[in-house]
DNA sequence: GTGTAGAATTGTGCGCGATCAAAGCCTACC
DNA sequence: GGTAGGCTTTGATCGCGCACAATTCTACAC
């Protein structure tokens, strides 16, 4: 694991947490936080920068503080897929299990709260808070990336491209701000690069381009800037999303895949 | 839930179970599993019943004993998608969440074993060692639901075909005999319908069919019967399907999707 | 302003896999 | 034994989405 910035954190920190609210760490009593408080590191991670490499023995488990973090895979003859994001909120790494399947890469710049796998393992046996806090979250990461599997199967392209747009939209005002506004208008920021999107949509970025522009020009969506998508006509999108979003796209979940 | 056949089992039932090693009832301590026998049901199932609906408010959870479950997801307009399988030791439905936004159905006869889910919780809060095996669980399926993800992107039909014959081939001395004998050849038992495979591997049964009559052509397999496939050259098969099958087919995962 | 590298978009032909249609096959039930 | 209905297989056609390449746009440094 790289670390790019590592400072120890006074136990203040946890008060004024953005994602204490909406992390495993709102199950945790008061003395299990304060041994936390005392245990974690903060890392952060610039654009691009791998968190922890998919055949590597991790000893890092973290949360994300802020940014979005992707899980990559990578075949052995060396091409990539995005398998899933991450948000504010969800767990980087896998306790009970060293050897990495896959890789943990910032998609944006993210910050993590940290912890020695080793040491957080032992926590939890510890701390029955702990551990429930770390199952609850796991039970809603799987949730989400059921719910992704639905929205990305049977589907064509474009109505892929329409459903992460109105995914993206509904979760407009959780912990991260990924919207932004021009004027008095709501813009999504996708944040993420054509490639990467196009990657984790099980497309070509080509395509992701095509269906993107093909939304436009059926009036559901304008294209400010690269990243920068106007949803127009909510309804429309819904439309060209195809069958089924309702339940899927709506939930306060964050992670996908 | 419809329950077929119901019974009370008394605790010796625990000691003979062919799934005991490999659930989450081998983190259990013995106290635990002495009240987890006395609260337990089994229930039986024929092929193509439904055990949970989508929708409903579940008050159930239950353990794989025996038969291959399906999770399947409905879309508004009636067109189901099978999202994936539930071998022996899975488990079937989600603690603390009620509202289920996907079907489970047996896709072979199956048998469970089953709990009251609000007692199971219960049990759960004062029990460190079973919320530590559901724990376990969880992350086990989580870890073989994101090796299913690899295993169906960036594939073409054909080669999700030959993985999922690799996949089945290699998980054939698991818990249940997957795998038939004919005369001194080992002969994989599809077990599942076309239909139903198709839809797991995302294509027509047109498609699947085909595929698999282009790797018997190949001289990879031979299609004995319908349901009855004969793995003749694992190399030849393992290079239809595609790069990076390593690490995602030989595991001892049992759950997909 | 200018240069340059990287990202994003557009163009074109083609193969895969979906769709529709129909025939074979097996099983269950009468 | 016969028949009906399901599942499986095969055939023909068509459109989506991919590959590859060219072009335009953007960001950032100087």
């Amino acid at each position: 694991m790289t670390v790019v910035s590592l400072q120890n954190i006074s136990q203040s920190v946890c008060n004024e947490c953005p994602v204490r609210k909406i992390s495993l760490c709102d199950h945790v009593d008061n003395d299990t936080r304060t041994e936390m408080c005392r245990l974690l590191r903060t890392a952060t991670f610039s654009r691009g920068q791998s968190i922890i490499m998919q055949g590597d023995t991790a000893t890092t488990l973290g949360v994300v503080t802020s940014g979005v973090v992707k899980t990559v895979f990578m075949t052995e003859d060396g091409d990539t897929q995005v398998l899933g994001l991450l948000f504010p909120g969800d767990i980087v790494g896998r306790a009970f299990e060293a050897e990495m399947r896959f890789s943990y890469e910032a998609a944006t710049d993210a910050t993590l709260c940290t912890f020695n796998r080793r040491t957080f393992e032992n926590l939890m046996s510890r701390s029955t808070s702990l551990e429930h806090g770390y199952l609850m979250t796991t039970l809603a990461q799987m949730d989400a990336m059921r719910s992704w599997t639905c929205l990305l199967r049977g589907r064509t392209a474009r109505q892929r491209v329409a459903a992460y747009l109105l995914f993206r939209s509904a979760t407009e005002d959780t912990a991260d701000a990924y919207v932004e506004t021009i004027g008095d208008r709501l813009v999504l920021n996708l944040r993420l690069s054509r490639v990467d999107l196009a990657s984790l949509l099980d497309m070509t970025p080509e395509t992701f381009c095509r269906c993107l522009h093909s939304l436009a020009d059926q009036g559901a969506v304008h294209v400010c800037a690269p990243h920068l998508i106007e949803v127009l006509d909510d309804a429309r999108l819904r439309d060209l999303a195809g069958p089924s979003l309702e339940g899927l796209v709506e939930d306060p979940q964050r992670a996908v895949g």
